[in-house]
DNA sequence: TAATGATATATCGTTTTATGATATATTGGA
DNA sequence: TCCAATATATCATAAAACGATATATCATTA
């Protein structure tokens, strides 16, 4: 994520899950879960990750962690960053489907 | 793309290029032009990947390539894991949808 | 016809990203 | 009290991507 102009699909899926404030563990749980077990982002991926969203501020430390857990939320930033994100894969999805299409004259 | 569960976006991106015959160039072509430059994948990375979806089996060298350009094609296999993850980018672009609108409460 | 820019493929070396393995500590049952 | 689940974290390594660069061809045009 040098220039976050676009998101690695890792984080964009730690981003969507802090579309809502979650700790770590409930993030990882989170994916893994609602992918079906399809993507799974392991603790060494999510905390090397986490700790960039935090670098870049695109993700923060909420107000509710205490010293076991550490709860981060998205930054209007990030949200943001996300939502342009979201728009950049939809179009990527409709090249795809175009060119499947068009094949199968 | 060690085992080919998940595709990466520059993956997803030569793949949804190559369900018509293109050349190399072609495809790092239309990439940036269909992207509006938002993403390029330069020389390096394309045959690179290019090399890697060969061994794969996921594209395949087209008949009229000459020596001079190298024209490449999806092949079935490579058109059935494609629409698998544009089935998963769908789920995922949902997710990230949901936690945006949930959290304008 | 020589030069130039666009087309086209390719690789080397490095950076960036992701991950397996592992360590550590806490909590909630059985 | 033992164990599994919860929870965070890092190290070392592997995988993925990329910048820079090299080489060659083709079409245009000066």
């Amino acid at each position: 994520m040098k220039s976050l102009e676009q998101l690695t699909d890792s984080v964009f899926y730690i981003m969507a899950a802090l579309t809502e404030p979650r700790h770590g563990y409930a993030v990882m749980s989170l994916i893994e879960e609602t992918t079906k077990g399809t993507f799974v982002v392991g603790p060494a991926s999510l905390y090397t990750i986490i700790k960039k969203l935090l670098a870049e501020q695109l993700i923060q430390l909420h107000d509710d962690s205490d010293s076991r857990r550490k709860v981060y939320v998205l930054t209007d930033k990030g949200r943001e960053i996300l939502l342009e994100d979201i728009e950049r894969r939809k179009v990527m999805i409709q090249l795809a489907e175009q060119g499947l299409q068009g094949g199968q004259k």
